[in-house]
DNA sequence: ACACATTTGTGCAAAAAAGCACAAATCCTC
DNA sequence: GAGGATTTGTGCTTTTTTGCACAAATGTGT
């Protein structure tokens, strides 16, 4: 698990999802909606964790905590799967995102087309150097292209005000990040995904997730020793 | 958990590392780097799990899995103990990696100067598209810049053996990952960082890493949804 | 040399996750 | 409409991971 979510708890009057399900739910919901696309009507739990690198059992096991909306002796239907799955992890709405860092990997982030498909909208970028301050970047792929002015990091209070932006990224060099991370809390947000190779102290109810490329090269590394002969 | 290792088992006369404190190693790493670098003689695992964001147990637990290099009621040397763990890792020699296409993200991946400094280099460049092959990227940050040559889907072979790649990056769209999975796996590589949003089937042996961001959003906002009064 | 404060290493318990196996529900055929 | 073939949903078991608590080992001060 190349991430991991600290703190966040709050009971639920939802019935309780593991945090394992949760994290296998987006492979889920991104393989329906190839199915989807390639016009199947209905899928089997078989077939479905094939194509997520599951066991069947697992599957049917995470998908039963969302509900019962299979058919036995016939599997499940697409279409309706999905838009269940997509409830539930709430992406039945656009959230807002705000990049803070527009280096090599916010740029990355921003021109990547995949994520106004999958619900996200990076509303805003904010930078520290006063050279990229005022530029323009484009944002999204073909056909859905805006340019977006990259911020100072004073305004990220503003920012984050007049986007409504709900989820913020964390792309500045590792010293930065914790600062970083102390602003985008104070101005409210309470969602990180961080890219920077540090681990992030947040207050209670902030969930941050952590992406280590470098982490996932060792850990492979790791393994890769292990197999010499 | 963000990302998944498939497959590859191997009995060990090694005492086998749990997954679970496999991932965290490098976290311990880079930490302790980052105290070497201060240079702070001495750590406790109090202190050292304080700046990985685990609980000091479970790092002493960890730490004891690699050997008793502690002293007890002192603490751990910070330099002894990062070249065990680069030891156990296989860290104490460069790793090379190839990266399969050099579009937003891969190009970021290749500029990333972060890698060179934990045992990564990037030694080769591979794309379908004719514009690109042929063309320079420049790799590396400022100090170790070098540039290097997009090569030809096709003489993806050649340039692994010629190189030595260990690791393979998929930065490929989806469509494409597992066609270009399968001829990384037949030209030898048996350790695969995946960054396309889909679930690569691999032979017994390989391991392949996930980095899927789209999801990691999806997971935050799944929790960002629950937030809500 | 001896008491005392510190901090590791680890046995054991608890919790979480994964895997197994099968009854229950549905569809299809005759 | 009965019987057989599927495929889901889930109780139970096994494995993995985390957390707790404390004995063992070291350093310190007197
Ligand atoms: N590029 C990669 O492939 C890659 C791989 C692994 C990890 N990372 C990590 O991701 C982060 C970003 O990497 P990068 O390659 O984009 O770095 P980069 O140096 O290209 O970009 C960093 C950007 O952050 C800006 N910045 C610096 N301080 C800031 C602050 N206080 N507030 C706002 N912006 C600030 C800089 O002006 C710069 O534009 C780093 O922490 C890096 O370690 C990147
Ligand atoms: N850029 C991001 O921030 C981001 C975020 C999440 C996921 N991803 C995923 O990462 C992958 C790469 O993203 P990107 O934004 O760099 O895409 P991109 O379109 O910018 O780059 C893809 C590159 O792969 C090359 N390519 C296509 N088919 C190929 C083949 N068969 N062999 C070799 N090269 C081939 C293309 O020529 C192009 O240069 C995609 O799967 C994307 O879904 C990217």
């Amino acid at each position: 698990m190349p991430s991991k979510v600290s703190s966040s708890s709050k009971d639920g009057n939802s019935p309780k999802i593991s945090e394992a399900t949760v994290s296998r739910l987006p492979a889920y919901y991104r393989a329906l909606s190839q199915l989807a696309d390639a016009a199947q009507v209905r899928v089997s739990s078989e077939e479905l964790a094939a194509l997520t690198g599951v066991s069947s059992a697992m599957l049917r096991k995470d998908l039963s905590h969302l509900g019962s909306y299979g058919t036995r002796g016939v599997g499940y239907e697409v279409e309706f799967l999905r838009y269940q799955i997509s409830r539930e992890m709430g992406l039945n709405h656009d959230w807002s995102v705000v990049i803070v860092g527009v280096g090599n990997l916010g740029r990355a982030l921003a021109h990547y087309g995949g994520f106004g498909s999958r619900g996200f909208r990076v509303v805003a970028l904010v930078d520290a150097d006063q050279t990229l301050i005022g530029t323009k970047v484009k944002c999204g792929a073909e056909g859905k292209t805006v340019e977006l002015l990259v911020h100072a990091l004073s305004d990220l209070e503003d920012v984050i005000k007049e986007t409504n932006a709900r989820l913020g990224v964390v792309a500045t060099p590792a010293d930065s990040a914790q600062v970083v991370s102390d602003r985008l809390v104070k101005a409210g947000i309470r969602s990180i995904l961080n890219f920077a190779p540090v681990h992030l102290s947040v207050p209670e109810g902030v969930d941050v997730r952590k992406v280590d490329l470098a982490s996932e090269l060792q850990i492979l590394a790791f393994h890769e020793q292990r197999k010499a002969v």
